[in-house]
RNA sequence: GUGUUCGUAGCUCAGCUGGAUAGAGCAACGGCCUUCUAAGCCGUGGGUCGGGGGUUCGAAUCCCUUCGAGCACACCA
């Protein structure tokens, strides 16, 4: 469906023409003085200077041509020249009823020009917990895969595991060091290797952090797991295995743990994977002139004369030449471009690395990783603060596992949940993991991404306010009186919306309207805290609409119908935006 | 030092492609349940939008400057 706002804007700019000004300043935007107007237009004062007339006589002109206009209930010229505007009732249920009976969409259309975005976000590394700093790039880069998915892109989604590097070498030499009989160990072992893992997921978890203990008392222990690393990454067979043992039984638990947070990746691809791809890459950029040694690193320039500060270059092997960071990360770009062809690329991931990845970005881009209309974004998160303003850390001042975060929420959820109501205890368990999940997101996604915020369990968990809880509860409320409908034996069926009974009803439908909108800015801005802020405005003008209108007890069965279909529209959108930000609601609370 | 992000009510945050009286929530105070979930609704108080200058008919929003905070600045990821 055509956003109403456009509608809106063409009869406004036909107005503007009419009246023999320029269309373009027919632009209408929502009302931000909603005691005036629902939609207003200040095209007449930014006409003002061109036409050399007082604004209002502009606005006067228009206001002529749009008097009489059936889509709009009031139209107003007020000092010094806004147009304001109300949209009539029976234009606007027309609207609204368009949208109910899409049920699928709810009037949003698919973008015109879909696109395959691949998006990483995840970054966790394997043989270590997930702790609280995943959360983040978790909970938004989900919310965005699904926002753009629903606006129909291609999504892909890829956790870019942390597999590479020191941190097995860590835990191979552990792993040597308690069992030295693994055949993984006997170089001259030429059979099978077992397909069951020598270790559980526990054991990995503690294996690494006590080998990395050891590593920095001990250099002997350090150039054991430097020397592993070597090997493991030069293909010495044994290692080779054993990686993909601790990849195996890391990739489940980390599968399992996302799911518990509804999140899940198309790709499972770990640096690792990008490895071979290094040489070829490296050559090419030899070849290719852009790499030169520069105090014996291998570098590529990405400086720009638009630059306001010097941008260091872009360093590609070390001095000793091993690979970083940077080499892996361009070495992904090679085969996601290979095997995907994304036309862009979107990095979730913690905004102090912008600098790294403006270095990243560039040198892809000068060294023909990409092509030209290849879209790079970096989407920088900011850092979740306690209440203190300081980074999140446990009582003891530790990294706080996410696990432990999560189950936390839940105890306070199901504490709350107790307090209120009473419900058998599984229900009760289940419920309050809904509902601590919607807190968690939420309390995420309802702050701008690029902000650091304040992780607050008592606020997100509360129950009022701009809260998770909040907008759970009000879809509950709606559930609950779509089953009394239900129990009364009615059906609504496709009766059809009347125009709205009262100013609540209008305005709950005037914020149901926006919903295509909403949907496509947050798809365009990846800026999922958009629809948090629209969703809640829609949850309080339900409220306020429920509050005035007994639904129950409506004697006129159409108009009770066009109540029940209006609360089915707002149930659904509610749904629909609450999906695409990765969280659901329970039938009861 | 250079660059960058930010500074809005006691607290947590919106608003920032310039528009009318700067908005929510929490906290404080006061109303509304024999009636669809009161986990709700309605109302009151609370702000020189860090300070200063500029552009503009019009600035929280754009530009400059200043103060304050965070972050980043090639062989970690």
């Amino acid at each position: 469906m055509k956003k109403i706002l456009d509608q809106i804007t063409d009869e406004v700019k036909a107005a503007f023409a009419a009246a023999g000004l320029d269309a373009e300043y027919g632009r209408v935007s929502l009302s931000n003085r909603p005691d005036l107007c629902e939609y207003q237009c200040n095209g007449a004062m930014a006409a003002a200077k061109q036409y050399k007339k007082a604004p209002i006589m502009l606005a006067d002109q228009v206001l002529e041509k749009l008097r009489g206009n059936e889509m709009f209930e009031e139209v107003e010229a007020a000092a010094p020249g806004f147009l304001n505007l109300k949209l009539d009732r029976g234009y606007l249920a027309d609207y609204v009823e368009q949208m109910a009976q899409d049920e699928e969409r709810l009037g949003c259309e698919k973008t015109d020009a879909p696109k395959r975005i691949l998006i990483d976000y995840g970054g966790p590394n394997v043989a270590k917990p997930l702790h609280v700093g995943h959360l983040r790039s978790a909970i938004i880069g989900e919310s965005i895969k699904r926002i753009g998915k629903f606006m129909g892109h291609d999504m892909i989604g890829d956790v870019h595991l942390g597999d590479w590097g020191l941190q097995m070498g860590l835990i191979l030499t552990e792993l040597k060091q308690r069992q030295p009989e693994l055949v993984y160990f006997d170089e001259n072992y030429t059979g099978e290797y077992p397909a069951e893992a020598p270790f559980t997921i526990s054991e990995l978890e503690e294996i690494y952090p006590t080998a990395s203990g050891k590593s920095k008392e001990d250099a002997a222990y350090k150039e054991a797991a430097m020397q592993a690393t070597y090997e493991l990454q030069h293909g010495r067979k044994g290692y080779q295995a054993l990686l993909k043992h601790i990849l195996d039984v890391s990739v489940s638990d980390l599968k399992r743990n996302y799911e518990n947070l509804n999140v899940s990746f198309e790709l499972w691809k770990g640096e690792s994977d990008a490895q071979p791809y290094i040489p070829g890459m490296v050559e090419k950029m030899k070849q290719d002139g852009y790499a030169y040694l520069s105090e014996g690193a291998l570098v590529v320039d990405v400086k720009e004369e638009t630059d306001t500060k010097e941008i260091p270059p872009c360093m590609i092997l070390k001095s000793d030449g091993a690979s970083l960071y940077n080499t892996t990360d361009l070495a992904t770009i090679v085969w996601r471009m290979k095997d995907y062809h994304p036309d862009k690329l979107i990095y979730v991931v913690d905004k102090r690395q912008e600098l790294y990845f403006t270095q990243v970005f560039r040198c892809a881009r000068k060294t023909g990783l990409v092509e030209k209309d290849t879209e790079l974004q970096f989407l920088g998160f900011g850092t979740m603060n306690g209440k203190d303003g300081r980074p999140f850390k446990t009582r003891e001042g530790g990294v706080m596992r996410l696990e432990t975060l999560i189950s936390n929420v839940n105890e306070e959820m199901y504490r709350k949940i107790q307090d209120n109501r009473t419900m058998p205890e599984a229900e009760a368990r289940e419920t309050a993991k809904i509902v601590a999940l919607s807190a968690v997101k939420y309390g995420d996604l309802s702050n701008q991404a690029s902000k650091d915020y304040v992780f607050d369990i008592d606020r997100f968990t509360s129950f009022e306010g701009n809260t998770g809880p909040y907008i759970l509860y009000t879809i509950v409320r709606i559930k609950s009186i779509l089953r009394k409908y239900a129990e009364s034996g009615k059906n609504a069926g496709t009766a059809h919306i009347l125009p709205a009974h009262s100013d609540s009803e209008k305005a709950l439908m005037l914020e149901l309207v926006r919903l295509n909108e909403v949907m496509e800015n947050a798809c365009e801005e990846t800026a999922p805290h958009k629809l948090c802020a629209y969703i809640y405005d829609l949850a309080n003008a339900l409220n306020h609409f429920y509050h005035e209108t007994k639904i129950m007890t409506e004697e006129d069965e159409t108009v009770q119908a066009s109540y029940i279909r209006l609360l089915e529209l707002t149930k659904h959108t509610l749904e629909l935006c609450i999906d695409v930000l990765g969280f659901s609601a329970p039938d009861r609370m």
